[in-house]
DNA sequence: CCGAGCATTTCACTCAGTGAAAATAAAAAG
DNA sequence: CTTTTTATTTTCACTGAGTGAAATGCTCGG
């Protein structure tokens, strides 16, 4: 096991001591709140003050975070976010249920997989599942997203995917088809992946079926949670009713977490 | 002189390497970039990990700041902001010119003092000049941003002048006194304090003299430049001509850098 | 002028952080 | 599938870096 750095979880604490601060601080005000002896909370403070974190005002010498956290935080995506927050919640699954769960997002034209258990699960399936990208109209995420999103938006998705050739293109001409295939979804309340396609590159001498259901916030799809498993590995054809049943608390708890987050 | 801390420098160090890279970073990444052996790399990931600073993906595996960081940096005051962008060039002014200067912004009904380079002259006036708020119509700054501030804002302010009571109430409705003292303003450039008061609580003894430049971001006041001094010490009764020719510089470079960081 | 409270400096001790190297795990190549 | 390469993680010994007690210096209020 890493041992972790005192020195640096120290400075991290004094940083969020002068964020949670009603205002700036003084050094008495931060060994109060923290603890930690003076002299050594003026060097951590001197520390952030030399890397930019924390500045001193000229006038009342108290310490606060600099523009620089701003900057800091602007980086992160939304999606990474999404990410973050969805991780504990798809590892919990993951234990229930001993096969791996995917969190996707609705990314320009397709669905991108942003973060999945699968590196946690026994059976590894592939590695490299991370920003692949699924057929929209077999894929059972392609499939939830599109039943669940806004009416205007689906109506330009399926005409760009008509302009492009193919069979992706003729089915999405197809409006009974879709018409059929979406009904399906909002019925059952989730997507089914399309038994003809193989949603995964390495999906080559299994059979995989794959659930998937949308994260509704405030109304909208956010994103979807889907899960995947081995077909031989259950006789009953009926499994995915199980499975949707237990899912679907943890799809509610992701809506929860994403609209407590602001990440929509 | 006090020694920063190396552990946690470097801690940041990774902070930032992570923020500037393109995307997610494997240790390896971290490795090349910042030069830290690996061992120690992973401990301080271990450690940012364990307070919440940086996350691993599942899928990946690769390192990725975490959400809370857009929590620090969102509690960051754009007045706070303002002020670290700021304190440089009032040191500066400070030392050309011998006499402390003060930032000021507009917030609610009153000026307010946001930083001061006053504790670094060696004329210590006042302390707590921080959040002293001066009068809006005799004080040099708040003449300057009544003169400069949208039309609409100027007529709301003196409308609630006018409304409480005193002397302050009078002035506000008496419309050809407003009328010359914001031409003046606007033919000098600055406000010039009103000689009948004593702006900062400290000034019993002498007598001082104060002006104050607007700060002008894509043509609008977000903030005022002042800078205050003992008229016994120069018998020029234009000297005030001169401290301008040299403020000016300064409230240019400041109106550039609020509009570098978008502090508006 | 003195005393209370706060900021800063000094200093000795020891333990925590460090990097080399080895072991393990994961990809890539053959 | 096996070998080679590359990346990650663990182990470990050394010492220099971080730590807190105490002393000093500074600022304000009475």
């Amino acid at each position: 096991m890493v041992k972790p750095i005192q020195a640096l979880a120290r400075g991290l604490t004094v940083v969020n001591a002068i964020n949670n601060a009603a205002g700036p601080v003084s050094l008495a005000d931060l060994h109060r709140v923290t603890g930690i002896d003076r002299a050594t909370l003026l060097r951590i403070l001197t520390t952030l003050g030399q890397e930019g974190w924390v500045y001193r005002g000229m006038g009342d010498r108290l310490y606060r975070l600099t523009y620089k956290l701003h900057e800091l935080g602007g980086q992160v995506q939304i999606r990474d976010a999404m990410a973050q927050v969805a991780a504990p919640v798809l590892e919990r699954l993951q234990q229930q249920l001993h096969w791996p769960c995917d969190i996707s997002v609705f990314d320009g034209d397709s669905m991108a997989i942003i973060e999945t258990s699968r590196s946690r699960s026994p059976f590894v399936l592939n590695r490299e599942v991370i920003d692949y990208r699924p057929s929209m109209l077999k894929s059972a995420i392609g499939r939830a997203y599109l039943a669940y999103c806004d009416d205007r938006l689906r109506t330009t998705i399926l005409r760009r995917l008509s302009e492009q050739g193919g069979e992706e293109g003729r089915l999405a001409k197809d409006s009974v088809y879709i018409e059929r295939m979406l009904s399906e979804v909002r019925e059952r309340g989730y997507g089914v992946r399309d038994p003809s396609i193989k949603s995964l590159p390495s999906d080559t001498e299994e059979e995989f079926r794959a659930i998937a259901l949308p994260i509704l916030v405030k109304g909208e799809v956010q994103a979807c949670l889907s899960f995947v498993w081995m077909k031989s590995a259950y006789p009953d054809p009926d499994i995915d009713q199980v499975f949707y049943a237990k899912l679907r608390p943890g799809a509610e708890e992701l809506a929860q977490l994403f609209e407590q987050h602001q990440l929509y």
